[in-house]
DNA sequence: CAGTTAAATAACCGACAGGTTAAATATAGG
DNA sequence: CCTATATTTAACCTGTCGGTTATTTAACTG
């Protein structure tokens, strides 16, 4: 896929890939050094860059024969962001003060974002519905 | 890989599987009704709910001929971690004021936490160094 | 110039991703 | 038992991923 969103989380699902950008959140440094903690040829950690490249979470630099990396954050801000979305599905408290809220205000068809908020299978009830 | 964050992230880089999650984020529904709005084979919906439910991203029920999938969010907790380890980076005032107190208080070799904020290339000069 | 170092590219490989169609499975209902 | 519905599995195809080794490009060095 081409859009960047996917690109974003492509790159990050890797662990090589992973690493290196944290060794390069201590500073922008060379490929040989970025290579050096992995148990893999440079042209395996130079696809690697590729690719952190390509989903622009990376830009490389020319001094002499090196080409520093270095970090460049902008598009974890929207993988961030669009995780962000989903945090009241892992936070309790606010699962559970949303379910309270709910009781004590129930959400109208009227409110959209609350009509959001539905409970249950949400399926066709379609034939039968036997239970 | 099988490292959990590996599979959460490969999960999230696929805008079907991402556009599914977020449908189930209004509430449980099956799969006939979760394919619908895709161009795409049952079957190709099925694996990506596979890809989901072994990240851990989703479960699913038995209902009658129904195998309703819910949404299970605990993996996006870490894959969030992950990436707000990364916020400084992509938050400008947040950079500019740690660039501030870097000058204020400049980092010492003694401090572990201060000495991760190195700026510049950070590359062994090795041999010449010409410029 | 020749030699060294840094990094990328080419060509190749096995494994997997994402899609298809066709067949199998599970359940409900007449 | 037969049929319809919901969903999974099987088999297959194409392209991409992650890795390799060998070669090439680029820049400094003596």
């Amino acid at each position: 896929m081409h859009d960047p969103l996917s690109s974003t989380f492509a790159a990050l699902a890797d662990p090589t890939r992973r690493a290196i950008l944290a060794r390069l959140a201590m500073g922008e440094t060379s490929v040989t050094e970025l290579a050096r903690p992995f148990e893999m040829s440079m042209p395996a950690v130079s696809k690697h860059l590729k690719v952190l490249e390509r989903a622009g979470l990376i830009s490389r630099g020319r001094e002499a024969q090196w080409r520093p990396c270095r970090l460049d954050a902008g598009p974890l801000k929207d993988a961030a962001s669009w995780i962000e979305e989903y945090r009241r599905f892992w936070a309790p408290y606010v699962d559970a003060l949303e379910r309270h809220l709910d009781r004590m205000f129930p959400p109208t068809p009227r409110s959209k974002k609350a009509s959001k908020r539905q409970r249950g299978p949400n399926r066709q009830p379609k034939k039968g519905e036997t239970k």
